[in-house]
DNA sequence: CTTTACTCCGTTGTGTACTACAGGGTTTAT
DNA sequence: ATAAACCCTGTAGTACACAACGGAGTAAAG
């Protein structure tokens, strides 16, 4: 756990590519270091937010909002409000997203339920339904 | 809830457009209902597929994904094994999907929390850590 | 001190998931 | 029966998230 990398080694340990190192960068999802002597130096905890990145894009989160995510820490001085607000609302949609794969879940459960009781006849599996209960 | 959608009425109640249902009938995610006269007309199992799918989408899988979930059910016939192969591979990576929200949830609430007591010490939000913690 | 590996910047290409026409035909309401 | 609203097929364009490449500079290893 050194505290610089290079492009090449941050993307390795943070496993993505080099180009995407790159793009995240122009996105604004980590803050560029100067190149100041030619080359690029990272410290750790970029490792770290691309990971985080990696993983929240995995879980239906934009990189805009990965980036909205990232920025609720550090920003905790003035506008506590502010922060206090934005986190709310995605705990909200985390909660929501918990919720359902929660359904998706269930329902997938019973149709490996149903096919090892393998009296198979036709057996509709729920999943279609997941969103469909106690919805109106 | 009646048994015959135009694509307008489809689009509407399923909440997409009516390029969206064009799109995933191209895909495959719908079946196609042959033109009998002129115009289609879709049942109303497929405004609970495209629901699905647009929710499924928010919960990060992709269009493919969505649609491999969707011919879960049904095919329950002669290949039940590989279904319940499909089913328990989908469940593991639905699980990996709630349990890391849980983990961002909890930096959120945690987040939240440091916000209300407003001690704000450039109070360092754990979101960062999310996936690091119990890592290697 | 040269070779090899890595980096720089910029431009272009790729896959996914739509979105927007264009130029028609069909249905429905008045 | 005709105008408005809706549908058809097909093609082209857009936004996001990268991936690949070209041509040049830099760093590290032997």
């Amino acid at each position: 756990m050194k505290e610089e990398y290079t492009i090449g080694k941050l993307a390795k340990e943070s496993g993505v590519t080099v180009e995407t190192v790159r793009f995240y960068e122009q996105k604004g999802l980590i803050n560029q270091p100067s190149p100041k002597s030619g080359y690029r130096k990272y410290p750790y905890d970029d490792v770290i937010k691309i990971r985080f990145v990696k993983r929240a894009k995995e879980l239906g989160f934009t990189l805009n909002e990965a980036k909205e995510l990232l920025q609720l820490r550090v920003k905790s001085d003035a506008k506590c409000g502010q922060v206090k607000l934005k986190a709310e609302q995605k705990l909200e949609d985390v909660d929501k997203k918990i919720k359902d794969l929660n359904k998706i879940k269930r329902s997938l459960k019973s149709l490996i339920q149903t096919c090892s009781n393998n009296e198979s006849s036709t057996s509709e599996c729920p999943i279609l339904e997941s969103f469909e209960k106690d919805k109106k």
